[in-house]
DNA sequence: CATTTTCTTTAGTGACCATTACAAAATCCT
DNA sequence: AGGATTTTGTAATGGTCACTAAAGAAAATG
């Protein structure tokens, strides 16, 4: 197998790409989450980037599938779960921590307001930027019940239930303009619902 | 003043309207609930209600005119407060029942979940339906602080914020299928936290 | 230099959107 | 019956959307 290089390598052949993909996720991830998928059309996509549709054609495939890109990207930098979820942190400090960093995170940039994914995923059922955000915030969902499950399996399903729809009501508050005070003594009053839930300890 | 007689009177003169502007606004709020207002275009409106596009328009100005209507009509139906917020009632009490309510009628039926008001206030800030959802909604905010500061002047803020934001969440969590179970566990551990704030009596 | 490969540019494509011009039809008033 | 008035149906309007056909331009390969 010596005939494909390194992908990460541009030496490749025929005319190089006239911008950088990583560079436009971002300029594209920040788009978004200042107003929505739907809001953003690809005529102020491209221009944002300084590149012509065709371009942005070669390069993505799509607009949604640029979106794809985009939610993963977002995924990873935001809100890292594994930090907070950490095994053997009690739960009702973690989910505690989870939902203050939630607050925070949502209202830290007045441009970027709420979470992306959670937002992008209240599209219409059959929108293909819905469905992979939903996809998305399964996965987290999933990962904060097997958090909770490993010490409360008893109520892991109510407890997930209770986080992530009070995170969606973190993220719709945050959107229509809460600020960070306001959206953090939210958090603290969900925390006491947990608190009374699992045990405060 | 003997020119102008009682507007409910359907005796003028011309030509009769063929179709009844009230079950109109009927099933249009089905619709919009059912999807979204941006997802049910005009052809697939007036289709439903068996009119052509002038029609409609001679009957309602615009589709964002329609859809106010279908607002206003939906707020005065849906979640009465004013039977929830009853003066002199326990605040803690009053709160938990409009969460249950909440959740209960975001999940009554599976063609209609989460809140017609809240949903629709999520869309673009320029849109004209999403600003006439967001109007809807503050004055339904302000009744649900002023019941609160009757009795917790000092916390009604942060509780109505509280409030507020766990109706969005219930909402969305409905939206994306969560059931009447689930979402009224969730208004339970919610109800927890109201409790601890404000005192459970 | 010529060929191959890949990207970029220009200029459009058709689909769908809310909305409407126009004229025929239905009703009331005289 | 003969206007006056209002709603109707037919058929289109301009606007925006995501997307692309075709040809030119920049690089590696022979």
């Amino acid at each position: 197998m010596v005939t494909k290089e390194n992908a990460k390598q541009p030496a490749r052949r025929g005319r190089p790409r006239g911008f950088d993909t990583e560079t436009a996720l971002d300029t594209g991830q920040r788009l978004f989450h200042a107003s929505s998928y739907d809001a953003v059309g690809l005529a102020a996509l491209t221009d944002a980037l300084g590149v012509k549709p065709p371009s942005f054609y070669k390069a993505f495939g799509s607009k949604a599938a640029f979106f794809s890109r985009v939610l993963e990207r977002y995924a990873q930098s935001a809100l890292a779960l594994d930090d907070i979820l950490q095994p053997g942190r009690p739960p009702a400090q973690a989910l505690a921590a989870l939902l203050e960093s939630a607050a925070r995170t949502y209202t830290q940039d007045p441009e970027q307001r709420g979470c992306l994914v959670l937002e992008a995923a209240r599209g219409q059922d059959g929108d293909d930027s819905a469905t992979h955000a939903r996809r998305v915030a399964e996965q987290r969902r999933n990962r904060i019940r097997q958090f909770i499950a490993r010490t409360h399996p008893e109520c892991a399903a109510a407890v997930t239930d209770f986080v992530t729809s009070t995170m969606s009501g973190l993220s719709a508050s945050a959107r229509e303009g809460m600020d960070q005070t306001r959206l953090m003594e939210v958090a603290r009053i969900a925390i006491a619902g947990l608190e009374k839930q699992l045990g405060s300890e």
